[in-house]
DNA sequence: TGAAGTTACTTTCATTATGCAAGTAACTAA
DNA sequence: TTAGTTACTTGCATAATGAAAGTAACTTCA
C-alpha cells in the first residue's frame, strides 16, 4: 500500500467498536448526512455552496466537519480551483466511488419500500 | 395497503428532510446502531440479552429505543414467547428483511475497502 | 469609491442524543 | 432465604447537532 494513499487513510482511521466489517464502515458512513453529501459528489456536485444548496438543508458547521472526516478518510480529496481567494473543491475518490453500488441498492430498497419518495439517480 | 400492516407503519413515519429516497431511509435506519441491530436480526439473534452480548456493545437504553423504533417503523415484530414473566422476542419482518442486499453491498464494499475487518456473513 | 453581495467557512450557544452506571420488576435456582 | 437472571428504565454527565451570527477575502453595482 502506498503511503498516504486514500486505501491508507481509510486504515490509520479511528476507534473501532468490534472488527466487525458492518460495525467498522458505520463507523466512517454511518450518520444522517454523510451519504447525502456523497450522494451530491455522485451527481457532479464539488463545492461547498452547492452542497449547501441540497434540499435536506444541512447546516453548514455539519458539512464542514464531514467534509473534513471524508478527506481524513481518504473518500474524498480537496483540491483548489482558484487562487485569489483560494476555493476548494471535493470530489470522490476512487474508494469513494466505489460507494456506489451501496448507494444504488439503498435507492432500491426505498423504491420499493417507501413509496412517496423520490429516486434521486 | 392493509391497516396496521408494516408497509403502512413505514408510510406513517415522522419528518422528512426531503423526499429523497435516501434522505428518507437514513432517517429510518441512518445511524450507529440500527443496522447492527438488523445484521444481529439476520443471524438469528431475537432477545435483548442476545443484542447486548454482541460485540460492539450497544448500550442498553439505546438498545430498548431502537427496538422500540424499529417494530414502530414495521421493519421487526415483538411477540411474547414467555409468559410469568412475559418476555419478548424481536424479528424481521418482510419489510425488514429486505434489508439484506443493503447489508451484503455495505459488507462487500468493506471486503474490498477495510481490510482488517471481519466479514459477518 | 463606497456599499452591498458572494463564497466558504468558523464560532457561539441552546437543544438533543449518547452512553455509562445504577436501579427495578418479575421471576428461577441453590 | 439469598443470590442470580432477564429485560428493561432512570439519572446524569458528556458529546453531537443545528440555528444563527460572525468573519475573511474577494467581486460587482451605483
Amino acid at each position: 500500500m502506498k503511503k498516504g494513499s486514500d486505501e491508507e487513510k481509510l486504515k490509520e482511521n479511528s476507534f473501532k467498536r468490534s472488527d466487525c466489517s458492518l460495525a467498522c464502515t458505520l463507523d466512517l458512513i454511518g450518520d444522517k448526512w454523510t451519504l447525502l453529501i456523497i450522494r451530491d459528489l455522485f451527481f457532479g456536485k464539488s463545492r461547498y455552496g452547492e452542497f449547501i444548496d441540497s434540499s435536506e438543508n444541512i447546516p453548514s458547521n455539519i458539512l464542514a466537519a464531514r467534509l473534513k472526516h471524508l478527506e481524513k478518510s481518504g473518500l474524498i480529496t480537496k483540491s483548489a480551483y482558484q487562487e485569489r481567494p483560494v476555493r476548494y473543491e471535493y470530489r470522490l475518490t476512487n474508494v469513494g466511488k466505489s460507494l456506489g453500488p451501496v448507494l444504488r441498492e439503498i435507492v432500491h430498497w426505498a423504491d420499493i419500500n417507501l413509496p412517496g419518495t423520490r429516486n434521486p439517480f
